[in-house]
DNA sequence: AATAATCTTGACCGTTTGGTCAAGATTAAC
DNA sequence: GTTAATCTTGACCAAACGGTCAAGATTATT
């Protein structure tokens, strides 16, 4: 009894203040990808992330006692919404359906949260010195599940005899690219980002190279 | 007669002091390749890139009034062998030649100068603060008369219809990949670089998918 | 040998950085 | 209303930054 109703005020206690805590974490959070994705991870400073957030710089470092602590939360959240994309993908049979699911999902992603692909790009551009050990295991262990399944693909005569890593590696790089070059692309489309349509027929466009190229169309 | 000499010794001198002048700043710019690459714009120091180089920090200023300039100076050169990279697609007349060399010139740019790509990424990534201008006028240009060839062949009926530019960014996303993300590569695949072989193995990969993709074999 | 130009360098400077701290405000529990 | 925990904040700091400067070394010309 005494026991559950310590439980019960501690509980209560913990969520309210978790209330304030997790609120102003998110509010840190969502500045912290704004600015680590237009100044990068050194040219951003915690005063302009505390500025955006509308918060004393003392403050931002109560939350978050390192510029490094809160990168690295930055980051794990982006590496959780990578590895999500990648439902489709799994849900699917047929590899026309979780190619093409996964390829748009990630089109999408791009398209969405644009901020979070430059990071990750930013990080792996200076040679993932912070995320290096979750390549090596989560990713890589996750790459490994869809090679298997690509390759039965293969060995079932679904899909032409390739390498799945480097079909993989194709599809993140044309993927990424709409958020990374973003810039670029919009240098050489009359400085307009492109319109919903255009983006929709480049994922169609990038779709139907990459299914028709590996010859999962024939 | 006069005039002749004096132009001849100015000759004389001005090469002999381009050769300290050229000979120091190939040194200094061979060594902010390195530091840029590594750390970005604004990561990387001064300092760093001087010690790189085995000089004073005074003595680059001496040569480099700015660390922006510097930058400057090595985007400058990235920009030109990006460009050149282009001969061997307007050499060639037939889709299938012309396309597989440039896919394979800019493979081979990837893997022998990963640095200079991924600073051209990175300056992609910040917005392109410094070379906007460029991109929309030399490269838009550049861009322009290809989108052209490939139009031509679509006509032709000797490759599917398609919007050129989303093939060229298709084209630049992948071939850049394997220098901006060779560190998530690597990670990947063993804590190896990709090897000789299996360079060449997703050269031929990345070349056969998007030519079979985009009907260009047929 | 003298002159003039360029190159080299250690010492220095104002500014900005990530991070600290102590003192005060707020909140919830008794 | 007191206590204790958490949250907020302006002022502050050592370190590192890009860049300067004056004085000396080197080189080529007369």
């Amino acid at each position: 009894m005494k026991n559950d109703e310590s439980l019960v005020k501690v509980r209560t206690k913990s969520v309210r203040k978790n209330q304030i805590r997790l609120s102003n974490e998110r509010r840190i959070l969502a500045a912290a990808v704004k600015i680590f994705a237009g100044y990068g991870y050194q040219g951003a400073t915690t005063r302009k992330i505390a500025e955006e957030a509308g918060i004393p710089k003392a403050n931002l470092h109560y939350y978050f006692q390192t510029k490094e602590q809160l990168y690295r939360r930055v980051l794990d959240g982006i590496f959780k919404d990578w590895l999500a994309a990648a439902n489709t993908f799994d849900e699917c049979v047929e590899p026309i359906e979780a190619l093409r699911g996964y390829i748009e999902t990630k089109m999408e992603l791009s398209r969405k949260r644009p901020l979070e692909s430059r990071i990750w790009a930013e990080e792996i551009l200076r040679g993932a010195p912070l995320i290096q050990h979750e390549l090596e295991v989560t990713l890589s262990a996750w790459l490994d599940t869809r090679v298997k399944r690509i390759t039965d693909w293969i060995y079932a005569g679904r899909i032409d005899a390739l390498n799945p890593r480097i079909l993989m590696f194709m599809i993140w790089a044309v993927t990424q690219h709409f958020a990374d070059f973003e810039s670029q692309i919009r240098a050489l489309n009359q400085q307009q980002n492109l319109s919903d349509n255009q983006f929709k027929e480049a994922k169609q466009q990038v779709t139907r190279i990459i299914l028709k190229g590996i010859g999962a169309l024939d």
